[in-house]
DNA sequence: TTGTAGGCGTTATCAC
DNA sequence: GTGATAACGCCTACAA
């Protein structure tokens, strides 16, 4: 492979000054530049990233970690991607389906200096751990979290599920069924708090939340329909802990000859494009601008220009799954 | 950061046995490398891999090139990462956005040396600006192309094609119109044929394939809708390209309140989840197993190692949008 | 304005 | 078995 050295030699000059060209910096008479310029024409010459990754000690390179690729993940990761590549940093995408270890493979990339920050969408191993990676670099998660040196982007989620739950009050609901993701999740421990006080506001009994918990896939929500179908009392509404689980549940009701929302109403989370197909009411809550504040977290703690995030917002998105 | 270097000063040994203990290679006596590694233990040391590559000239790093993240992109994505990691490479994402000039930058990362090899999900540049590539790596791509440089993970999908349309006859349906995506791809122009092959079989007229021609996304699939909706005389059924276009055109229909299959049919192509949700009538080609096969093959030019790529094969996955 | 030389952290080829 | 030492390709004081 070519380099800078064979530069030099054709343009008659020492590998400084072929740097200096190159990287625009310290001074080079035209004369020279041009004929270093004519050098790295002919030669067709790249510099070497590795070479230059180890001597500057940065790689310009962003590690996401993610257990899988749910939809929501994809939105987070697009726009994510979107905006480290604007600022010139490469992306890479590392896939863990839960395995703490593979999880840790990952964090070791940053230890071993070819990744210069991690946004860790969902973990897998305790804050702990990966809490002892973040002296080698900045690490956001898409999860909330009580920490000092790992970032996040989440936001409460109490405000946003109560938005739905009143939503179905003044249609008329009244015995609501939470289907939650993980109760020992902080956003979820919001949900039940929000829940709670609602029930408390309106005097209705609340369900525990142990009884639904866990419901996170399309499957889930599926699962969910068929439990329905076998109730005697039913329940007339459900709020959901993403749009996944509202489409299973949607979908697999319909087949089983429920029509919404006359037979009972659900409400989503995340207003991903699922939900529009499904006509699925649901919550927004701006995945995409979540992804860019995460990546301007990392930028900010790894250069001095500082991007200012995005402001988030709660969205009530009224399709036909509610009345 | 702790390098080599301090690891051989406190085990009191030269760093060149520091190395042969980290890669197992060459001959260390038990007690030399029992220092090493309780040095090594002492100074949480990992190498850092910036070194390693530069000397190494490789990066284990593949590249993915898409123009964005859809659904059925997400399919190849996660496979081939997965298919990746599981042979000890990490995958970096580029979106191009259908902008040559990023699609550029990205190929550029493998002239640079920052990529070992590239799977080009969907192009932007033209074939020849492509090929040029491939003598810095392995490209390999999803869609079909005729080079002897560039490799494709592609199947002729006219067999498919056609199994959808022989369905779709055997069910009565007579007037079929095909929602192509690109007609200049190679891929468009076996489905034509498959087209003009099953017309001419059961004398039908054929229509025109740049009546339909560059429907691709959602969106698109929900103005094929308003489309016929408009129409006096109406199609009685739907080839598309893809479950995409399938769900946009399915949802938005019974929006305008249309039944299926009663009213038309409808068959995608990719067999994704959405296809599921939506009990959309569509035709499998095992993408996943084409994700494995791209990564296999990339592997199968950097290393001696041989992967067997896996078998392919059509199956009609018939839902509710089909009689 | 340009060149020299040292170093980034490894690996690998020699000697010993 | 182990230790120098020379690359890998680039950047950057420091000199000139």
């Amino acid at each position: 492979m070519t380099n800078m050295k064979d530069i030099a030699k054709i343009a008659g000059v020492s590998s400084a000054t072929v740097s200096r060209v190159i990287n625009n910096n310290g001074y080079v008479s035209h004369i020279t530049r041009q004929k270093v310029e004519t050098a790295v024409e002919k030669l067709d010459y790249v510099p070497n990233s590795q070479a230059i990754s180890l001597k500057k000690g940065a790689t310009k390179t962003i590690g996401i970690i993610a257990p899988n690729i749910t939809e929501t993940i994809t939105v987070l990761v697009k726009n994510f991607t979107l905006a480290a590549q604007k600022k010139g940093y490469t992306v890479i995408l590392y896939l863990t389906e839960n395995d703490p270890k593979k999880e840790l493979s990952a964090l070791e990339l940053l230890r071993s200096k070819q990744l210069d920050g991690i946004f860790l969408i969902i973990r897998s191993n305790d804050w702990a751990t990966i809490e002892s990676y973040t002296k080698y670099g900045p690490i956001v998660t898409w999860q909330r979290v009580k920490s000092s040196c790992i970032l996040s982007v989440f936001i409460d989620q109490y405000d946003g599920y109560l938005l739905g739950l009143e939503y179905l009050y003044a249609k008329g609901c009244r015995n609501i069924i939470n289907l939650y993701s993980d109760i020992r999740r902080l956003n979820t421990k919001s949900r039940i708090k929000a829940y709670e006080y609602f029930c408390e506001k309106y005097d209705l009994t609340p369900h525990s939340p142990e009884q639904f918990n866990d419901i996170n896939s399309i499957q889930d929500g599926e699962r969910i329909a068929h439990w329905l179908a076998e109730q005697k009392i039913k329940p007339d509404a459900f709020m959901t802990s993403s749009d996944a689980v509202a489409a299973g549940l949607v979908s697999q009701a319909k087949r089983l000859g429920f029509s919404l929302p006359e037979d009972f109403s659900v409400i989503g989370f995340d207003n991903i494009e699922i939900s529009h197909l499904l006509d699925i009411t649901t919550i927004d809550y701006s995945i995409h601008k979540q992804a860019e504040n995460a990546f301007k977290m990392i930028n900010n703690d790894l250069t001095l220009q500082k991007l200012t995030p995005e402001e988030l917002a709660f969205t009530l998105i009224v399709r036909k799954t509610t009345k």
